[in-house]
DNA sequence: CGAAGGGGGTTGAATGTTCAACACAGCGAT
DNA sequence: ATCGCTGTGTTGAACATTCAACCCCCTTCG
């Protein structure tokens, strides 16, 4: 692959390392972070996040389109690992009154504990792989770049994901 | 999840908004490679760099334990992709003649095509979405954080994926 | 030699995600 | 009223990955 297409020059020995260390970057940090919540809550990461996002609405409770969107996957994921964590009995879910078309997925108690349980765990975990190894300045500028990748690979994805940081 | 655990202290919005748009990378940039390759060649990111790494290598031609540190996946999985591979006649898989314990994947010559029809592609969808996004400054400054990261978060990962820039 | 052990690789079951089809509530037009 | 139409959500099948069990070949040691 190095140098075999000419047509469309292939990447600088910087570039492709850059490349690597990229791409690298996105297999093991989900991975780290998914072992991490499989061993100390037996859920995975989209499911962790799932509980997070209810875990700061309003009466904690949303609507299904709404949590797909804050939790940045398909609405046939959430119903699924909406599934799941109803069967843990963390959530409920019932037709929204106002408007049938809607389904509003609430925290039970025992999910509001659960978050409160398993919330720290992952934060040490995040400050463990990402913040503490990084300067501020690092961190800035990694965040300033992943956003410029972002904005070109799904546009407006990010900005769904930030919304929650207008109310802390 | 913002204000809830004092005993572990939560990120700082800076902290905060840095993390998230980290998450948010590592879910949409291999969204947006996988789904690049699967329309333009209908295979994953994992089966290309499979055959990527192949068509590298000498005589074309991997142990399939090594093919799996490079590609950076379990044997299992690599035995999988590999299964579904021979299915399309681009790899083909044999005992090693030296020693019977090892099984050896080649690529075949209609892999070796499949190789170089894909590759632009994703060379150029690498392109769009990193490193014509970023200046030379940031891509460094992003290569530097995300070893880091991987260092922090899978020892040793990196250096494996690295490997083969040695010799370009 | 022959038996035990270890490492490489494969396999099938379980789990999770995607995709396409479907069900259903509300709305608007006739 | 009723007939579509649209958008929300669910479901089951297909597919990929993981996990654990297993097979086999080589090595080593008795």
């Amino acid at each position: 692959m190095t140098d075999t297409t000419d047509d469309a020059p292939w990447l600088t020995p910087e570039q492709h390392r850059a490349w690597i260390s990229i791409l690298t970057l996105t297999q093991a940090l989900p991975a780290a972070l998914d072992a991490q919540l499989k061993r100390d809550a037996r859920m995975n990461c989209f499911e962790y996040y799932v509980l997070a996002r209810l875990s700061e609405a309003p009466g904690r409770t949303m609507r299904m389109s709404a949590l797909a969107a804050l939790a940045q996957g398909s609405l046939s994921r959430l119903s699924h690992a909406v599934t799941r964590l109803e069967k843990s009995g963390w959530v409920s879910r019932r037709p929204s009154p106002e408007d049938g078309r809607h389904t509003e997925a609430q925290l039970t108690p025992a999910g509001w504990k659960k978050v409160q349980q398993v919330a720290p765990g992952h934060v040490r975990e995040a400050r463990r792989l990402v913040v503490d190894v990084l300067t501020p300045t690092q961190l800035t500028q990694l965040r300033r770049a992943a956003r410029a990748v972002v904005d070109a690979a799904a546009p407006g994805w990010l900005d769904s994901a930030l919304v929650v940081l207008s109310n802390s």
